[in-house]
DNA sequence: ACCAATAGTGAGACATTGTGTCAATACTGA
DNA sequence: TCAGTATTGACACAATGTCTCACTATTGGT
């Protein structure tokens, strides 16, 4: 099966929370509101996103939690691999969760839909690139954009 | 030899000048402030960056050009290809001038040298996208991040 | 060369996204 | 329980980009 593609292992809370504290992060009741609410998303959000939907809590909690906790936590996650930093179709920044060593997504321009995978097939670029430039090559950005199944055009057939 | 790596054919103003027209828009003074201030370098630069080269212009001319101008300018100049948008490193947009076609680049992390590049290795992981997820694949970004032989750190001889 | 039509400009207000500060708070281990 | 300290939240601030709108300058037709 398509090896390749799918991100078949969800990533839990309590998972999140062990590898906090194994970070000698503390467990904080708005990391975890944060964390849990991050796990709700299966596309890309925002920062900003979040801190609006943590603002509007609808059970009556009228806690907010700050913008600056909201970006230090984001930031905290990705640091961990958690979450991953990817750049949207327009160029704004947003996370996805992903598991660990997943570098690379596949995002629908249209909905935000995003696939994770692995392979990774500049390998071979990277040490042409070596030879002819003598850079010292660290990291490389690839995100692949197009349009996820559902929001392709019908094919025009009826 | 290196046929994948050098950018041998600088374009010039007269050239941007020439496809500006063709594309329907005016040449105007700031278009042509811009542009040739773009010119000036070769190595990515950002918007920000130009508003503030275009405002301390030297040669006494105190006509500023507004920062909705250049934004608007470096737009429709990416728009024709004539700019690239690239991510710098840290997440942060830049342009570099650049010839049509070439899309992808290898920039030095701490001095922001560039060197375009035309060989995309990615054509057969999207077909393994495509058959895996049935995304239609429009677009994708690729940037490759290392350090320029002069901001390698000396090889420890001695 | 002149004119009218209109694309383009510039200034600044505004929006968005993100960072820094610092007193107050809450988690943790003893 | 208590003290130590990581963490928080509110807000100020910075950077980057967008929008508006009256004014200006370019262009094509004459």
């Amino acid at each position: 099966m398509s090896q390749s593609v799918t991100t078949p292992e969800p990533i839990t809370a309590s998972h999140i929370r062990t590898i906090l504290s194994q970070h000698g992060y503390r467990i904080t009741s708005p990391r975890q509101r944060i964390v849990e609410q991050a796990l709700l998303h299966d596309r890309p959000f925002t920062a900003e996103q979040l801190v609006a939907e943590l603002r509007n809590h609808e059970d009556g909690s009228e806690s907010n939690i700050g913008r600056a906790t909201i970006y230090r936590t984001l930031e905290i996650l990705a640091s961990m691999d958690v979450l991953s930093r990817v750049i949207q179709p327009g160029g704004h920044a947003a996370y996805v969760v992903d598991a660990p060593g997943h570098r690379h997504h596949l995002v629908c321009s249209q909905c935000s839909a995003t696939v994770a995978f692995t392979s990774c097939p500049i390998d071979e670029l990277v040490q042409d690139l070596i030879a002819d430039t003598q850079f010292q090559i660290h990291d490389h950005m690839l995100e692949v954009f197009g349009l996820c199944p559902e929001c392709q055009p019908p094919t025009n057939g009826t």
